[in-house]
DNA sequence: CCCCGGTCCTGCGAGC
DNA sequence: TGCTCGCAGGACCGGG
């Protein structure tokens, strides 16, 4: 559920709050928010603590928290050895959030991590990660080199993606996003255009939500074979995925439940906005033609049968 | 190599 | 009214 705006809304959110700030203590409560740390929580912990966080950045679904590289209490200009660039890896999941909090806020109901950390401007604050279904997770990861050079995400200049992420292609608002990549991916596939859009090794930030959106903006089948679409429907597509990011994101995101907030508690709104997506038996807002809903990868799929036809 | 589908998890709501 | 079962899906992994 969290897709490219709502993890971006959540960026956003933290930036002012944790950009500069010290990390004073980390409580690791619940190993399975660990699971792609490589370390123990006990590790996490130690070594995050006295920690100070030089940025936020995002790529995707994919949220890091870039760490200063000098050692606690030994700056560089004293000879202090910088360690390696290393960041907080954050990834949602399906239920994920990371909530601002006074320092004696009361532990959240699914509550998985908490960071007591100091800005200088701020004061104390708690930095939250609660998480009910268990997919999201939090990591130390080092930071490598962007092949390109160009910023690893949105937030930070810093040529610099974690290890984790680096597979994952930029997202379709990242300036340095390659759309002639992207297109010849898709025309090389005789996966289902959906299939294209949900991996994020060609394209960054679309789940379900936004990919369905697309496809009934765009007027797709989202069975089409990828490799159907002339140039021009491909262009089309990305256009109308970037279209959809864009709005969503100036509503907030798309909350359905308490699942997807920003890090206040508070939901978006741009589940008012859905045209096909969770539409299914109510007429296309396009053509009055009842919207379907069909099984599509573990998943489901929800477009309009007669605006949206294969080939 | 490419493509597809199974798997993890928890809470909620539909339906009996 | 109370219970059970199915569904929600992001990323990864293994089989065909």
């Amino acid at each position: 559920m969290p897709e490219l705006p709502e993890v971006e809304v959540v960026r956003a959110g933290l930036a002012p709050a944790v950009t500069g700030a010290r990390i004073v203590a980390v409580d690791a409560r619940d190993p399975r928010a660990l699971t792609r740390h490589a370390g123990t929580p006990a590790d996490f912990e130690t070594r995050l603590t006295g920690r100070r966080i030089r940025a936020t950045a995002r790529r995707g679904k994919f949220l890091w928290l870039p760490l200063e590289s000098e050692r606690p209490g030994i700056p560089a200009s004293l000879g202090g050895a910088p360690s390696s660039p290393e960041a907080i890896m954050v990834h949602l999941g399906m239920s994920g959030q990371m909530l601002l909090r006074t320092p004696d806020a009361p532990a959240e109901r699914h509550e998985r991590v908490r960071f007591a950390i100091e800005h200088p401007e701020h004061g104390e604050l708690a930095v939250v990660f609660a998480d009910q279904r268990t997919f999201g997770s939090l990591a130390i990861d080092p930071l490598v080199d962007t092949p390109d050079a160009a910023p690893g995400g949105s937030g930070d200049d810093a040529p610099l993606v974690p290890a984790q992420a680096a597979h994952i292609a930029r997202d379709p608002l990242d300036p340095a996003f390659d759309d002639t990549r992207f297109r010849s991916r898709m025309s090389a596939t005789a996966s289902a255009v959906k299939r294209v859009l949900l991996d994020q090794t060609v394209v960054s930030g679309i789940g379900n939500i936004y990919a369905d959106e697309a496809l009934w903006a765009a007027r797709v089948h989202p069975e089409t074979p990828g490799r159907a679409l002339s140039r021009r429907r491909v262009d089309r597509l990305l256009a109308e995925v970037r279209s959809v990011l864009v709005k969503a994101l100036a509503e907030g995101g798309t909350s359905f439940d308490a699942q997807y907030v920003n890090v206040n508690g508070q939901a978006g709104y741009f589940a008012h906005s859905l045209s096909a997506y969770g539409r299914h038996g109510q007429p296309c807002p396009r053509c009055g033609r009842v919207l379907v809903r069909v099984a599509f990868a573990n998943r489901s799929s929800h477009f309009c049968p007669r605006c949206q036809r294969v080939g």
